[in-house]
DNA sequence: ATTACTGTACTATAATAATAGTACGGAAAA
DNA sequence: TTTTCCGTACTATTATTATAGTACAGTAAT
């Protein structure tokens, strides 16, 4: 499992809620596979320098949420979910899409300039 | 000075949080002009309905982060800022772009269908 | 059987977030 | 001058977030 150390600890969002995020992402984007074994909890908490308990309320919930499953004494597991992965996939990327029109608006940018833009940044990362 | 509905109480993002974000956005885009008088707390506090601490919590910060300023038994106002209103609303549009692309790029979603997406929303918007 | 690794379940503590309510003083209009 | 509006400053309480540490039981390899 790669793992970038995105998480900021002075960010007004809690921390389970970063972690949360970001293994929901590389679920949903196909970085993790279907019953593949996630890092230990204590592992991870070290590895981002955060409390054990941290991790332990982040993998709940994910298991709540259907993402995650775990085998005492094995660990945590990549759930094979009903829902079609890209489905899911679409959803949350429809999601983000309107949050970030949403905020692009407010600022006064048009959607034509968006697209502009992402033509520009296009032609700059080919 | 419009106001909608946007805050989540169910989010894990702080309520204060939220609201703050609004306010540096409208004020940020123009939507809130220079010296223009906030809404009061109390009635903000109403209007939101969050209490009024939260409220004088927003608007201490955006003083502190010199985005408004004060007059006693006034009322809060947008500060003139010294800095170029556009410059600094093209900043925050860049770096919300580049979260966007981050996490788009995560769900596995290519540049080319970012902006095949943006244009069917132009068009719906039309 | 022992050891190491793992999830799970606690207790305790501190900081932050949010609510509720009261009170004081400046500003401006009635 | 009195009233109303508004920022400011408190106290008190609750829930959430995060840390720290201990302990127990399942799993698997030595």
């Amino acid at each position: 499992m790669k793992t970038e150390f995105t998480i900021k600890t002075n960010s007004p969002i809690p921390l389970y809620e970063q972690i949360k995020r970001e293994i929901k992402l590389k679920i949903l984007s196909g970085i993790l596979h279907p019953d593949e074994k996630l890092i230990p909890i204590r592992e991870y908490a070290k590895l981002l320098k955060v409390n054990s308990n941290t991790i332990v309320k982040v993998y709940y919930q994910l298991d709540i949420e259907g993402y995650l499953y775990s085998k005492p004494g094995q660990g945590y597991f990549v759930r094979r979910t009903f829902v079609d992965k890209n489905k899911k996939g679409l959803e949350l990327f429809r999601s983000i899409t309107e949050e970030y029109l949403q905020n692009a608006t407010d600022l006064g940018i048009s959607i034509d300039y968006i697209i502009k833009n992402f033509k520009i940044l296009q032609k700059k990362l080919k």
